[in-house]
Formats: C-alpha cells, sequence, structure tokens
DNA sequence: ATCGTTCCATACGGTCGCGTATGGCGCTAA
DNA sequence: TTAGCGCCATACGCGACCGTATGGAACGAT
C-alpha cells in the first residue's frame, strides 16, 4: 500500500506520494504530519528535517500531481496523430486508475485552500485546452469545438464522482463497455467502436520530477 | 448570512440549516460544535441540550438534505406532463442555486464517513432513476434509456465540479445561454430552445433548494 | 580515533475540538 | 411565592495535531 522503499532514508519525494495517497484516501485534511510519519515508520523528526511545515509538503505533492496530470499524460496521449484517437485515448486514460480518480476529485474539492484551488485551476484549463484542440482538428469551428470539449470534460469529470459515490448506478461488466461506446459515440465525431481498444490499464508508472528545494 | 432567527430559542432544524451552511462552504470536517455554536450566537451548551453529539447533528442534516433533494424536487418537478420539459426543469433546478451545488460536491466528497455515503447514494439514485423514467416516457428502449440517464448526471455532476473549481472554463453571460442549449441539444431527444424559457435564468431564486428562506 | 554531517527519535508547549458536569436564568403552573 | 422545567453558560479533562528544541546513531572524511 504505502513505500516499501529499499532505501533506508525517506526523499522529499517519498513524502509527496505519501501525502497524494492520503489525500485519495481521506481527503487533503486527512494528511497529518504524525500520522503520515507513522505510516512511513518514522516519527516527526524525520518529516521536519524535509519540509519546514505541512503547506510544504502541500506544495510538493502538488508539483508532483500537476507535472503528472498534464505534462505526462497530455505528452504521452499527443503522439496518437489522429484526433479521434486521442480524444479515446484521453478517456482511457483518465479512467483507467481507480486511485488518480479519487485523488483528482479528493483535490478538487478541497476548497479551503488557495494552493490547492490554483493547480486544480491550471489542470482543468490545460486539459480542456487540449480537449478543444482535438474539436478542433476534427474541423469543428471554435465555438462547436469549445462546447463539445466542455461538456466531454464535464463527462469525464461527472463519471468519476458516480464511480466513487454510487458504482452501481453505473453499467457493471460488459454492460460498461457499451455504456462506454455510448459515450464515445455521444462526444466523438464519427466514432467507431474500433477506436476503443483494450488499453484500459494505465501503468501506475510516474516519471522523474526534479527533487523539490530542500529547505534551508 | 448566517441565521438571524427572530425566535429567542433555537431548534433542532436551526442547527441542521446552519451545519448545512457550514458544510456547503468549509465541507463536512468544518461543522464542528464549538464554532457552530459561535456562528448562532450561543455556546456548545446549547447544542448538547438539542443533540447527544456530533454525530447526530450529521444525521439530522442530512435527513433535511435527503428529503430536499428528492421528495421536494422531484414532487416539484413531477408536475411537468411532458418528459421534455421534465428533463429541462430538473437541470434548471439543480443549476439554478450555487449553493445547493456546492452543498452537493461537498457531501458527495466525504468518503470517510459511511452514514453521509449511504445518503449521498440513496439521492443519486433516486434522480437517476427520475431521469430514466423521463427518457422512457420519450420513448426510448430501457437501456438507451438508462444510457442518457447516467450520461445526463455525469454531465449535471460534472458541471457543477466545473463551475465550483473552475468557473472560467464555462462559457459566461450569453454564451452560458448557448452551452446550455447546446446540452440540451445533446441530452434530450426532440430538444427545442422553447423548452429552456426562463427557468434557467433564475439565478438566486431557486434558492429555495438549499433553504435560507424561512427566516428574514 | 575524532569530527562533522545526515537523518531521525524524543520530549515539550501550545491550539483546537469533543464530550461531560454543573450551575443559572426565565418562564409557567400550582 | 415557589417549584419545576426548558434552554443555555461555564468550567473541566481528554485526545489529536502542529511546530520547536534537542539529543543521538550511523557514516564518511581526515
Amino acid at each position: 500500500m504505502t513505500e516499501t522503499n529499499n532505501r533506508q532514508t525517506l526523499s522529499v519525494r517519498d513524502w509527496a506520494e505519501a501525502a497524494l495517497e492520503v489525500i485519495a484516501e481521506k481527503g487533503v485534511k486527512g494528511v497529518a504530519v504524525e500520522p503520515l510519519a507513522r505510516r512511513l515508520g518514522v516519527t516527526k523528526g524525520s518529516f521536519y528535517w524535509h519540509f519546514a511545515n505541512r503547506r510544504a509538503l502541500l506544495q510538493a505533492a502538488l508539483d508532483l500531481w500537476e507535472h503528472q496530470q498534464t505534462d505526462e499524460i497530455l505528452e504521452r496521449v499527443a503522439q496518437e496523430s489522429d484526433p479521434r484517437r486521442r480524444l479515446a485515448r484521453v478517456f482511457a486514460e483518465a479512467d483507467g486508475s481507480r486511485y488518480a480518480g479519487r485523488l483528482y476529485l479528493a483535490l478538487a474539492g478541497a476548497t479551503e485552500n488557495t494552493l490547492i484551488q490554483s493547480v486544480v485551476r491550471r489542470v482543468i484549463e490545460r486539459q480542456t485546452e487540449f480537449l478543444w484542440e482535438c474539436y478542433l482538428d476534427l474541423g469543428l469551428d471554435r465555438q462547436a469545438a469549445r462546447h463539445k470539449a466542455v461538456l466531454a470534460y464535464s463527462v469525464f469529470m461527472g463519471t468519476l464522482e458516480l464511480r466513487r459515490d454510487a458504482p452501481d448506478t453505473l453499467p457493471a461488466g460488459e454492460a460498461f463497455h457499451d455504456y462506454m461506446h455510448f459515450v464515445g459515440e455521444a462526444l466523438i465525431p464519427g466514432y467507431d467502436r474500433s477506436l476503443h481498444r483494450r488499453e484500459v490499464a494505465a501503468p501506475e508508472n510516474v516519471a522523474s520530477i526534479g527533487e523539490s528545494n530542500r529547505h534551508v
């Protein structure tokens, strides 16, 4: 569940990843220094050596998350040349990881923290922008493309919510694939079932982001 | 802002409504006994006379919310005979109150409390059921109606999220109405702009969903 | 062997919120 | 007037968490 880090010492990134895990499980307010230290098998003494305070930990975790949700995902998906396939892949990636979805919703729901709000806003704008360009590449005019992008993003977030809060509402098993095709036909012009290959499993790999600056 | 209650003594409902307000503002974890008492101009002594503990307050608040989100709303909307108009009204009501939307998302995001989760689940199932029946009344077969209902509900929740977390992403002003028509065309078979007359333009009067109207 | 640095443990004071115990004020009924 | 009850204030102990201060073990360098 948590880090089974072979190394004997913890890094800033270890703390940041653990923080993201806790956010996905218990929300932002669940990120407490002492419980997180226990989770990692150490005490607060370790934490306050790596970070100035709790806020600095959240900052590091948010930097990591923002990078994963924008640069990494979009760069991966952008390799697809066909806009239709790009759209299908975006939805597949976004729906691939249950953990990523819970994390996304937890951060979006953190309305108490201005820092988090701005990060979430940037991620949303970046991703809707990407969808917009996909629809523009499909030949839609600016307004129609914009509308479709916003609608598609709403469907994406709403589906995450439904899957988290009322999973029984969504079709299960094979019926879920039928539903996803239905969604594809509603959101992707000229949708074809062959676009939705089996690339569901989004690997949980996380490329390297430069270690955050350690505080003085 | 809060209750300007003329009466000199507080009722259980007063506490429940105040709790819902705080949930909409700061989330469920923001509901603390002592701050809430200060907000109502009293001390904890009052609270623990009306309630056994914090959990009992949440229970009362959830009962109130569930009733408002199911019985009240659906009874109001069900008066509309035309299924298309029912659908349009449902979206209008749901999107009418900013407060109700924030409250909804805050409760849906309370993943730490089993009690809240079950209430949210019931509300979601009740509302999707209603949408399902609307689409059935429009002549769709069971699967198509179900798919459209789930999709429509996803759009609804996703739109709430977008409006809360990245309002600039959604079209503003007159463009918002254009977008809502676009959504209507995507979700309501045989959609006609006349269905969306005045009801969506109500900015604050639909706040009766969430209450605040009884006093003042 | 000594020293300094890295990384963490321990101990402490402080805040906030929960729940309890108990006292007090105002109103009504007898 | 007085007794009783509804409604609230005050005071207390408790636990969880934050941030600081300081000590200590491991380890490489000299």
